[in-house]
DNA sequence: TTGTACGCGTTATCAA
DNA sequence: TTGATAACGCGTACAA
């Protein structure tokens, strides 16, 4: 690998003037930066990152936070998009990414999992779904002990900017616009996702409201945003309500399996809009949210904070559709 | 942050001698050893991974190409399982895991790449499910530019691996137990990959010893691992064959949609064993792959060829096996 | 406008 | 057995 010091010695000047040349600085003369720059390209130099890193003492490593317990059940779609999102964007924003899995810090308290990423150079967080049993990282984020951009989760703080769409009016939107294609509606079995967690509380507050506006009976059960969880609900409850609203496509595709064994029809509603709903054959209703967007978005924001700008919530827009399979094989199919 | 600085201050010693204790030399008191160790840790000392790289010219650093082109069309959770294999293993191999796509490096010659890649400190690549039209990552392997493992391709040299299952064997099986369910079978559709892909012509290998075993009319077209157009292509021919053979599991289920429509019954079987599968509630044969596995597998492929061992074909063990929705439920259930 | 010299945190060499 | 010192590759005051 060429260093600094051969292009130096190539181009006939010192070393700094190298680093000023490639570094943008202007008081440099136009004959020595392109004796440079000429030096630079037959090389092929491109400066090694440790140094810069070390040199600079500035470290622009994101650390990528996933929950694989959210993530486990197939909808593999989602974690996808967030992945690629984040690897993508990472590249255009300058940074580092290095991808952890939380279970990986389930037993450490929250210091020591701050002193293992601090020495990987990790000076920012991405974390996709915090969950409530996640304390430790609670309790990072709370401190601000690194820039920190939460996907899906609602809190700021001075160093911490959280981006999601709006889940309360979501549930809401969603729930209204199955309720008017269905008429003579008077019971509601609502299949929300993981006790106390933040999505499911806002999501549960949009149909809270719903009900209040339009009077009918609801039933709120826990399906954990899982599929199998969501099918023996049905089971259980479905002959004596009139509709199934879910927190999750995944949930809602539980629900109309266990439906069709049980030979009877109830409108559902999903949530998210994964590929997976188009397979059921069955058009529901669903947020169709822009994952791939949303971590994109991440990106944008952490830079914003790694530029001391305070943190702040950011609102992504969403969609109300019906997955229809013909229409995903096609999207694939294109590119 | 704490430095090895710090740590030989408080400890009262000199910097070179803590770097001995922590990296194990024994030319060490009992005695300043204690010392060291009780310093390092009330600091909670970690080294800086950056400077020691820098100082050792040492880089364990393994960069992930994946192939997003062969990764779309819903096939998310083999990516998945590879990625989350991968960054769980790194971990336990004490490497860095960089990830890219093969769409960034386009359209950059072969050098252009490894210069890339080496400035980022990489000297280990994992290629997954490399394509013969990568042409630059094609050079690179053939030039061992870096310590390279590849999934699923079945090259080898000094610096370079391939892990993998016996695809043409697979293949083989796969289609013959298909066969041997259903009688009185003469005529075979074998829906193939993308055209001259590596996998691609390992497994058509395997039908065609077949055919030669068992001589029935065989048929061959390509699918290109497209779900849409492995459907069109059943709803040309299906009628006149008696059994279609694809080598992917979205192309069986692409034929099976086709088959519904078109309202006839054809025995189909598929190539992966993907979760997708059991949501078309049709029972097929499939092979089985351990994606996970195979990631994993890669690490430790990777560690043994930059302890200077020379490069191997491994093989890893496949299963032939069905996909049943309430297996699928239940598995992700139970975590 | 250019070059010298030092520092970033660590390892490695060699003299003490 | 220990400690001073020179690298590693780069950025940046400061002097020229």
């Amino acid at each position: 690998m060429a260093s600094i010091h051969d292009v130096a010695k190539k181009a006939g000047v010192a070393k700094s003037t190298v680093s000023k040349v490639l570094n943008g600085y202007r008081m440099v003369s136009d004959e020595t930066k392109e004796k440079v720059e000429k030096a630079v390209k037959e090389l092929g130099y491109i400066p090694n990152s440790y140094a810069v890193s070390l040199s600079k003492k500035e470290f622009r490593r994101i650390g990528l936070i996933v929950d694989i317990r959210h993530n486990r059940q197939f909808v593999d779609e989602i974690g996808m998009q967030y992945l690629t999102g984040a690897f993508e964007q990472s590249k255009v924003c300058q940074m580092e990414t290095v991808t952890y899995f939380t279970s990986q810090f389930d037993e450490m308290p929250a210091d020591e999992v701050a002193a293992y990423l601090r020495a990987q150079q990790i000076n920012g967080l991405i974390i996709f779904d915090l969950s409530i049993e996640n304390l430790n990282f609670y309790q990072i984020v709370k401190d601000q002990l690194f820039y920190t951009v939460l996907v899906d989760s609602p809190i700021a703080n001075q160093k911490t900017s959280s981006v999601s769409i709006d889940h309360r009016k979501a549930q809401y939107d969603v729930a209204k616009r199955t309720l008017q294609e269905n008429i003579y509606i008077q019971k509601i079995l609502y299949i929300a996702g993981g006790k106390s967690g933040y999505i499911t509380n806002l999501r549960l507050k949009g149909i809270n409201e719903l009900q209040k506006e339009m009077k009918f009976e609801l039933t709120v059960t826990y399906g954990d945003f899982d599929e199998y969880t969501a099918r023996s609900i049905v089971f259980e409850y479905a002959e004596d309500i009139d509709i199934i609203i879910c927190a999750s496509d995944l949930m809602a595709i539980g629900a109309v399996n266990a439906l069709k064994e049980m030979d009877i029809f109830r409108p559902v509603c999903g949530f998210d809009g994964i590929a997976l709903m188009g397979y059921t054959k069955i058009l529901m209703n669903t947020v169709r949210q822009d994952f791939k967007g949303k971590s994109i978005r991440a990106f944008d924001e952490m830079k914003r904070l790694m530029e001391g700008q305070s943190g702040r919530h950011v609102e992504i827009p969403y969609e109300i559709c019906k997955i229809d399979y013909m229409d995903i094989i096609k999207k694939y199919s294109q590119k």
